[in-house]
DNA sequence: TGATTCTGCGTTACCGGTAACATTTCCAAA
DNA sequence: TTTGGAAATGTTACCGGTAACGCAGAATCA
């Protein structure tokens, strides 16, 4: 038994036209007649026929269908969400989705473009702007759709989906103040990544400082944020600072993690110390009151980065600049 | 300016070779000088030259290094970590990622199966066995490396990488008994979707069958496992049944949820309600005890499953049913 | 009615690599 | 010096599609 997949060719021949007719007729690309297409459809689905797309993405530089995507990580944190969403979105366009993470090392980054790129793909999401100078120098040179997601990028390489960190944290920052906060920590993760948290952090800061109240104390880690990192930096801050009245942290992971810590060491919430997240994460569904934080819509990034990168390669017109919206949720933590 | 990327007769014609020579110098693959070597890499730098993985894989038909993954979701559970752990090994051996997740639906996997077969990947892998005839159909038509995570397949396709899901939960069952639990509940999710934690539960009933008792009262809920369906299963449960004593869930972030909720409803962990989850997921470090469940380790599955592959891929013997062991965690909360 | 456009389909060349086979070079042994 | 054979390199054909162009016949137009 022949275990070759059938080619156009052979299709065509059993259709009696020629391949460019069948090709045409699969791609729905016009100029056949109606009793023809019937033909080579029903030969195609007799013969069980499955494109070869390396064939075809290979002849004409436009057809390839496969998306990069570039993400720190899957598990833990919201990127797993995002992921999700991207794909399902490319799936109902007809693309592919090429998968790459890189655990915070620029090094990783600069490889796994490379051998992205080997496949010419139709385009690329990418995380986070803080890139290499060899990876920057690539992306230049490859002239693809580049989709950059997550921290909004103001001047993007050529289309930025994301959220305004920055402005998160000063929102936060504002209420913190509003609710009498004065001795405030904050307790972070991924301490030498740039980007990510980070701007989260500087707007808190920045709020602090704009209302004339001192920073905050800061406890940064090094791990990927996660509850246990919550619970060791709210461990850490209060024996350091234990008059702190208040921690935000970098997300609701680490939120409730280090209310964990805090319940534990005898502190009533919000009463004896306020407790702040980011994200809206689900984890946050557990604890019996609701946390304060900021709920991010993940699954509308992941959808509008997905959504923006279609339209770049088909050329049709996109704005160079999505910001997703967050909102302020106060619950009754802080 | 020219955009186009340089071809390998480019390289080539710089180092002063054949299109076959550069080629074989840049894979490596013998029957060259060290002179030529040197030549042919250094005009491949210069020129920024990045090989074009469809044309090589369109032309050998052995050199594909995509790899299709398939897995439920990628949020929440433990299949990000899984998948993490796969792309990093596949990438480490110098293999593509082609994602795919499926939300239980499977016209769905047979939609993706057909693209992702329309790049002639090197391999499959994909999870949980439950399939539609279509899709067997057309794995069985494709000859390639396939292996099937997740739930240990005795008699698979191909390869199988899984955890015995009746054992953990059988081993779970006896843990029960032996706590001198006797009016037992059962709380799960995704009811409709065949696999998964079905095996869990059915190993867990018979267990408690083998020694005489009585089955656990099932509850089980129609959404993906989460700590919202853990707490609203336990609520359901402990409704219709308020006496039970016990209760096993689907997952940790189910039985962290239903725990919060019997915490809420003033019930005493362990004394009034003993509780149990699977997957020893992170959530379960939040909680001040260590909750009773079953370690997994996801990395090992992703990592092996990898492995298998490349193996498969190469040629090299692979046994074809790897079991990857998972541990009873006795914990507090039982 | 002749000229022009449109429709439907075919022909040819090519994308950028790799397999298979052919050829040249070089060195050691006869 | 000749020669055999391995090492290094070159030549040719091909993978399965698609772009560009060509061409006959039908429809439309002046």
């Amino acid at each position: 038994m022949d275990k070759r997949k059938p080619s156009l060719a052979e299709v065509a021949d059993a259709a009696g036209v020629s391949k460019m007719t069948a090709s045409r007729v699969l791609r729905n690309s016009g100029r056949f007649s109606e009793e023809t297409r019937a033909r080579v459809m029903r030969e195609a689905s007799r013969l069980n026929y499955v494109p070869n797309r390396l064939a075809a993405a290979f002849a004409s530089d436009t057809a390839s269908t496969l998306v990069g995507v570039l993400v720190p990580r899957l598990s833990g944190g919201l990127f797993g969400q995002v992921v999700e969403a991207i794909d399902a979105t490319l799936t109902r366009f007809g693309f592919q989705t090429l998968i790459g993470t890189y655990e915070n090392r620029g090094d990783q980054e600069e490889a796994w473009l490379k051998s992205v790129l080997a496949w010419r793909p139709a385009g690329l999401i990418l995380t986070g702007r803080a890139r290499s100078e060899g990876t920057a120098a690539m992306l230049r040179s490859a002239t693809l759709p580049v989709v950059e997601i997550w921290d909004l990028n103001t001047r993007p390489l050529d289309v930025s989906v994301g959220i305004n960190h920055f402005d998160c944290g000063h929102e936060m920052g504002r209420l913190f103040l509003s609710r009498g906060r004065r001795r405030i920590g904050y307790t972070g993760a991924e301490a030498t990544a740039p980007g990510l948290g980070r701007a989260r952090f500087d707007g808190f800061q920045q709020a602090l400082q704009d209302a004339g109240a001192g920073p905050a104390v800061a406890e940064l880690l090094d791990d990927r944020p996660s509850f246990y990192q919550g619970h060791y930096g709210a461990q850490n801050l209060l024996s350091r600072c234990p008059d702190i009245d208040s921690i935000y942290f970098q997300n609701d992971e680490m939120a409730v993690g280090g209310m964990a810590y805090c319940q534990a060491a005898g502190l009533r919430i919000p009463d004896d110390i306020g407790i702040a997240g980011w994200g809206g994460m689900d984890v946050a569904t557990i604890i019996p009151r609701r946390l304060t934080t900021t709920n991010v819509s993940t699954r509308a990034v992941g959808r509008s980065a997905a959504e923006a990168l279609v339209s770049r390669v088909r050329g049709d017109p996109v704005r160079d600049v999505i910001e997703i919206r967050s909102n302020l949720m106060p619950g009754d933590t802080l």
